[in-house]
DNA sequence: CGTATAATTGATTTTTGTCAAGGCTCGTGG
DNA sequence: CCACGAGCCTTGACAAAAATCAATTATACG
């Protein structure tokens, strides 16, 4: 079990202190616009880790931006397998379907303690209908979110065991601070090796299996929730991972 | 190879006699308001069977309504291998991606002779900050392409093979006409063994062997292009396919 | 016909999963 | 302070799933 350091998830006062406006669906609303998300979210809302922000199957009347800490988003199986379908960091919206009355055809679990910014449904897609750069703007981030999960069914389900891992986790560090090539450093990502095998469609002990692998090979280091990459190269290069594309991939949305 | 039905695409004189309008993006503009679109669309293009209409890399200045054929969208990777993310019908909305530079992460392949509606892509954004009820739309059918990839996903992480493919199928037979339930009835699906393997993250070789034994435990035949299904309670029941939830996976988008 | 692509099959190897058993770490309560 | 339990991690032996290799046979198409 990662060993956590106790960190509350910050919550900004309000919007204009928000550290990651310009990530979310609220971009659009800048200094004299701001106070129309301003008084259009309901509040926030502080999970523990290990709780779910919703269920599959959950009939959910209310959207949430991330705030604060880290979510994976999963789809159960009837099997009783579950799949890791995407996980998100703040900035990500999170809880929007198409249909306002369908059932949520995926779960939210905090992997971490979470903020959540707690916006109503319904009326959010009236405020997108009176602002059009706001509902320019959710097509923008669900476009990305439609090119990230392309990208993870690209490496479930076209690499093997070892690329899929190393890249995985490549990928994590390239979203915390747009740079796998950091040399020797030691980087908190609070999942277990079952997550890591329900993301990319392994077991747990072949995970465990393919981490030993990678930590013999010396190209990374991890344990309890700690990685620790030990050649930034060949993690690189192990992980089939082109800078300029993944700048595409994982960019934040801009309108 | 498919035996081929020679057929040619689809394309309707204007958009009012488009067929599928209430299914893509356009479906906002209704009677009066149907010029919008009409006078925005650069034109209509003809594609034959197996040509691209765009690559992975490319930079694209177009988007595109699929009016009438089959479109693969696939990534390549550096191992040469390729992994298809979904199978577009008529109705779908192809290469659009939030970053106007960014050149495109997936290519678009005809299955079938197709016909495509081609907008220009600078300005589509315009036009989308000008009609908010066409940004919302774009939002609504990007993001039920989410949740199809999801399902892709979870479905080539989370699932054996024989499923994997009993699956696809019983999809595509359900978005064809909402219903996997034909009593031994032939439909066309344009897709050969390799491309299903590309889907579905298996080989040719042993796609084959598990339409083999599909075929022999009587569920469905799966040859030259043609599928017929013999046993639709089996099939829908082996493939883990639930008609309630598939209603919300498989939508068409309707704001 | 002859060529090219797709489908098929069997033998074999590689990859990944399953099962089972311990070990480690951390928090909790006596 | 120690004992305990709950997750998680680790390992090894074995089984199953899927890939690879190598022919051979259809099938369509000019």
């Amino acid at each position: 079990m990662p060993k956590r350091v106790p960190q509350s998830p910050v919550v900004p006062a309000d919007c204009a202190q928000c550290q990651i406006h310009d990530k979310t669906v609220c971009r659009p609303f800048q200094g004299p616009t701001l106070h129309v998300v301003q008084d259009f979210k309901l509040g926030d809302r502080v999970l523990p880790a290990g709780s779910q922000i919703f269920w599959p199957e959950q009939e959910l009347s209310e959207v949430y931006n991330l705030l604060d800490g880290w979510v994976s988003l999963y789809r159960s199986l009837p099997s009783g397998r579950r799949q890791i379908v995407d996980i998100a960091l703040p900035g990500s919206f999170l809880g929007y379907q198409p249909d306002l009355e369908a059932p949520m055809l995926h779960g939210a679990e905090c992997l971490t303690d979470v903020a959540v910014c707690v916006f109503p449904r319904k009326a959010f897609d009236r405020l997108a209908k009176q602002y059009p750069s706001l509902s320019l703007q959710l097509a923008k981030v669900t476009a990305q979110s439609v090119i990230r999960t392309q990208g993870h069914l690209a490496n479930v389900g076209s690499r093997p065991a070892l690329i899929r891992v190393a890249r995985l986790l490549c990928e994590i560090l390239y979203r915390l601070d747009k740079s796998p090539r950091r040399v020797a450093e030691t980087v908190e990502i609070p999942l277990t090796q079952t997550h890591i095998g329900e993301a990319l469609g392994l077991t747990n002990v072949y995970v465990n299996m393919t981490l030993r692998e990678l930590r013999e090979r010396g190209v990374l280091i991890f344990k309890g929730g700690r990685l620790t990459v030990l050649d930034p190269d060949r993690l690189v290069q192990l992980a089939e991972f082109e800078p300029e594309t993944a700048a595409y991939e994982w960019a934040d949305p801009v309108s």
